[in-house]
DNA sequence: ACCTGAACACCGTTCAAGT
DNA sequence: ACCTGAACACCGTTCAAGT
């Protein structure tokens, strides 16, 4: 077959993938049902994307890209912190069975590199919190990462909600 | 075979359980290999336990008594809250896979049913708590749980560490 | 009464064979 | 160059047949 059905086939996969990581979650969709799903023999899905994490990196990157360029809006907001921790749990959200597979990715696979522009952007309005003391001075851009995550996740299965879980992180338990 | 042989396979089947959880995790363990690593046909497990919860209920079944029972050891302790959120996220971090188990069990199910005591010690302390003044008002025992589980959970795979995370859920995250 | 293990429909993943 | 789909070793789960 020629590259041009190479292309195609690559696109409608990720198409398809959309759909049916919507539909079940990125974590518990099947890579065989989305080759089926898309017409194509599991071999071809498995060219296309190496592993399960490059599909979803595909998928999820320019969602995550736009979450990154939020940051740079966020920065003269009078609580930006807060609305940065804010927008990572929405994101996460937005996409079920994202977090499961965000804490299982390696760290030089494909998934974590797509997640270096909101990692650097995390690790700049901690930073910028810091110089004005918005934060505790010991809160690392990691833990922050983290923590949206954690949130995100017990949201998906509880009815637990993440402004909710946010602000009560956010603030402490302590009146 | 005789209702003797009945009970030490049951015996046996709990025991060998534990050993699997504690080197793959509850929720990564196999039924099958379960099976096979008892001497046992897989349907014999399965009636013993009619679903993968009702064994991991009766394997962690003895260690959430002992954790509710700490409650009560704890309620005159100064900083009691504090104590019994660390609690449960190093109870939770201990059974690894259990986090993830937990939210996914549903509410009528054995596991559920034997975190029963656990939830009663949390809302017995959260209101102590809250006529001391002591906590928020407007926290809720169930998210004081959620919370715990999802801090035991991104504990699981990331360099993050309970007592820190505790410490920056309880405090929160302003200086 | 209790156990066995073959059986079913799945899963991720690979790879010879085709165009 | 790219695709196919059978194949392998697994998984959860069931159930006829055995003692």
């Amino acid at each position: 077959m020629s590259r041009e059905d190479a292309r195609r086939n690559r696109a409608r996969l990720i198409e398809v993938a959309a759909e049916v990581f919507a539909e079940v979650g990125a974590d518990a969709a099947s890579m065989n049902d989305i080759a089926r799903r898309a017409g194509v023999g599991p071999g071809t899905l498995w060219r296309h994307f190496p592993n399960k994490d490059a599909l979803i990196a595909e998928v999820v990157g320019t969602s995550l890209d736009a979450l990154a360029a939020l940051a740079t809006d966020l920065r003269d907001h009078p609580d930006f912190l807060r609305e940065w921790l804010t927008a990572l749990v929405t994101h996460i959200t937005q996409h079920r069975g994202l977090a499961a597979r965000l804490t299982h990715a390696p760290t030089d696979g494909p998934l974590s590199t797509r997640c270096h522009p909101v990692e650097q952007a995390t690790a700049d309005l901690v930073a910028r919190a810091r110089t004005q003391g918005m934060v505790r001075p010991d809160l690392t851009p990691a833990e922050l990462i983290h923590l949206a995550t954690a949130i995100a996740w017990i949201t998906e299965t509880t009815p637990a909600t993440p402004p909710r879980l946010t602000t009560l992180l956010f603030d402490g338990l302590t009146p």
